[in-house]
DNA sequence: TCAAATAGGACCTTTCAGGTCCCCTTTGAA
DNA sequence: TTCAAAGGGGACCTGAAAGGTCCTATTTGA
């Protein structure tokens, strides 16, 4: 099956936890240890996470005493793609995408060397209409997420 | 990056090359030396991905002496998620779809549970209409595979 | 001056994909 | 009848990458 990272899992978990705080843009920072204790995840992990997202942009990271961080973007706003990208690397499903040389055996004989691109464009363009929002959906009442229509359908199929 | 696994990509290549063989329903059988030759892929690994491709009905195994594969569908009828299935498993970019217990660190304050199904589905989606012949174009100079619009439109995006 | 908190690496451990090998069964042909 | 070619099914080993943890430096409010 195809394998995100788990630190990207975390990456939303953290995301929405921020947002349901209003560390939102201009308004109070999070800490990571605070985090830590909402979410469950460990408090290292937590500041990897953040550590990560940080440089990618996505939170503000304020330092010393009293800091902590707090979102650049409202998540409605921030493509899942883009917290994707920051943790797992470009979007494409073999490493044979644009000719990279010395990591395939049939190097020589691939007679289907870049013909992925269709494939991982279609992926592409399955996510990009997708926001963080849209997954971190921030719903108070938590028991099981009783898919919503459209969920339950797809869930069918 | 998402990894799909090698074995997938070399699949692909393989059965491009039953194709091509004319190892198709009904038509002769290649051995699995003659399409590591042909492929320049290492035998034993091609004989796996033969075995696996065997396990999940997309090609016939032929026993004995003068035995050999076949495709049991022509490529333009092998819909290329069924192949993702039978070396990567269910497609589906986490472990924490259907609830399955004790893989997540943030188990039981996780928010986010079940949620990345809309994701998951639009890559289904997006796989669904992609066929191995689309990838694995039998011969260099080739009648555009007429399946085109689609495609054409995701490559030129 | 101190304590709280981020920033940035370095490091270790475990898991798993990738690949190879072995032995069995089947079967056509000499 | 025998043999060799070929598929079938696992078992095994290895190397790389993910997942986590920890340490240290830097910043900054109280």
């Amino acid at each position: 099956m195809f394998r995100l990272s788990k630190l990207t899992d975390y990456a939303v978990v953290v995301l929405g936890r921020l947002a349901r705080e209003g560390a939102v843009p201009g308004g109070q920072v999070q800490t990571a240890p605070g985090l830590a204790l909402a979410t469950g995840i460990a408090e290292p992990t937590v500041a990897k996470v953040l550590k990560i997202l940080g440089q990618a942009g996505l939170v503000e990271g304020v330092r010393g005493a009293r800091g902590g961080y707090r979102l650049t973007r409202p998540l409605a706003a921030l493509p899942l793609s883009e917290v994707i990208f920051a943790f797992d690397g470009p979007i494409a499903l073999t490493a044979c995408v644009d000719g990279v040389a010395g990591l395939c055996e049939a190097e020589g004989v691939c007679q289907v060397r870049g013909r992925w691109d269709p494939v991982n464009d279609a992926i592409r363009n399955a996510l990009s209409g997708i926001t963080v929002a849209d997954i971190a959906a921030p719903h108070p009442v938590r028991q099981p997420v009783a898919a919503a229509p459209v969920l339950a359908q797809l869930v069918a199929e």
